[in-house]
DNA sequence: CGGGCATCCTGACAAATGTCCGGTTGAATC
DNA sequence: GATTCAACCGGACATTTGTCAGGATGCCCG
């Protein structure tokens, strides 16, 4: 049965299990009671959230307060606490919904796909990346600090099991039996370039994406070659 | 007079005029009257910057307060201000000492030499970085939202110069003729990944410096070389 | 029209923070 | 020992911040 997945068909989204799973260990949302219509709900908190993406990444985490985010959503500052624990839970949230989106394919579920060319994968993760995930990647490597130890080790969780499941995709694709410690770095180059475009934006703003988007799947395809063609040290 | 510069010796340290005189362009800093013994001064600024990078990395910028800053380096709450203007020029001296710190090379600066092979530069490019300025990428890409608009400016000012002249510098080992897009990207993603190390050090911690300077080098490497083997779009 | 209930918001509190006034200390000089 | 002055520090200020109690509001159902 398992022979069967990498026969798929190309339309249909190739889904990992391990991953699958670790996805789901999201950050722990706190609940709330005292409003009691779940779609109003809902709605407020996208509200609170997409004001808090905004203000955190113009201002950073820390110097934004919930008088601010409260302002740009339009919510009452004493009502936000009907739709949110507290400022870190918020934060919480909105890492939730952009980084842990189930919605935009990792680089090893694309790899999936043996079909596609390693370079026509990465172009792919890159472009989907730096559209989808932008926000999420400048948030994410920024706000690490504010987080609790308990949610870092939930981002941390998920981050291992991309990373051990991309290093054995590569593994698959370049033919080789043992495991090579030089894999598990080029997997966390991979990942680490999706958020190239993001962190260097005040530089690279005349650039096309897409032209990065080619040149770096070049690089990387060859990076991903050249890193185990010499023997291991 | 500028063909001697490839003929220089090995341990002269190989200088850029335009790097130069970019470096020299640092965010101005305040200077107070109070205190006069320059001595003293110099001093305690020192005691300061010790600890305010040390709680910067470990609470954020904005989380770290005024006392937390003389609590840790022994200072006076009141004292502080007779050494710097206020917080944010204690930023300002802390990334003016990490960041633009002269005595390590960079990439385009290490490129001058001409005998020392690509992956070779790469990797003492690499190491260095990860050695001695570690501290100074991740609070570069941390604290960069906490600064006003002219100190961005002046870091915007020196990373412009460095990915200058570094597209240059490979531009002449790939013995290329015309400026190349694609050249400057890749330089973007040198410098990028000279934060690697840093900014994954919390997914890391287990895999030798040394390993990944030489699998890093080896791919970054193969990287340049493929990103201009193939005709431009 | 009137009661009941879910939602909203005015206003406030305690704690924390950046900043610095004005007095104190201590040592060098006469 | 008295004087002087650079360096130090106790304590306080105005503000800002996260948080929330308790009342006001408005809508639905009878």
């Amino acid at each position: 049965m398992a022979g069967r997945q990498t026969e798929r068909h190309l339309t249909e989204i190739p889904r990992n299990e391990r991953l699958h799973a670790a996805r789901l260990e999201l950050m722990a949302e706190a609940d709330i009671s005292s409003v009691q219509n779940t779609d109003l709900i809902r709605e407020r908190r996208q509200q609170i959230c997409d004001a808090a993406v905004e203000l955190f990444l113009e201002k950073g985490f820390a110097a934004t307060t919930i008088r601010d985010i409260c302002a740009r959503s339009g919510v009452n500052q004493a009502s936000i606490y009907d739709y949110v624990a507290n400022k870190n839970d918020i934060l919480r949230r909105v890492l939730n919904q952009l980084w842990f989106r189930e919605d935009v394919q990792t680089l090893p579920e694309i790899l999936l796909d043996r079909d596609l060319p390693l370079e026509e994968a990465l172009a792919r993760y890159f472009r989907e990346s730096w559209a989808f995930k932008r926000k999420a990647s400048l948030l994410a490597y920024r706000t690490i600090p504010h987080l609790p130890p308990e949610d870092r080790r939930a981002m941390r969780i998920r981050e291992i099991a991309v990373m051990k499941d991309l290093s054995d995709r590569l593994r698959e694709r370049l033919g080789l039996e043992d495991e090579d410690k030089r894999l598990e770095i080029v997997a966390n180059v991979l990942v680490f370039l999706s958020a190239f475009a993001p962190m260097r934006d005040w530089l690279n703003r005349d650039i096309p994406d897409e032209t990065m988007v080619r040149t770096l799947a070049a690089g990387a395809a060859a990076m991903i070659r050249a890193s185990v063609a010499e023997p291991d040290i």
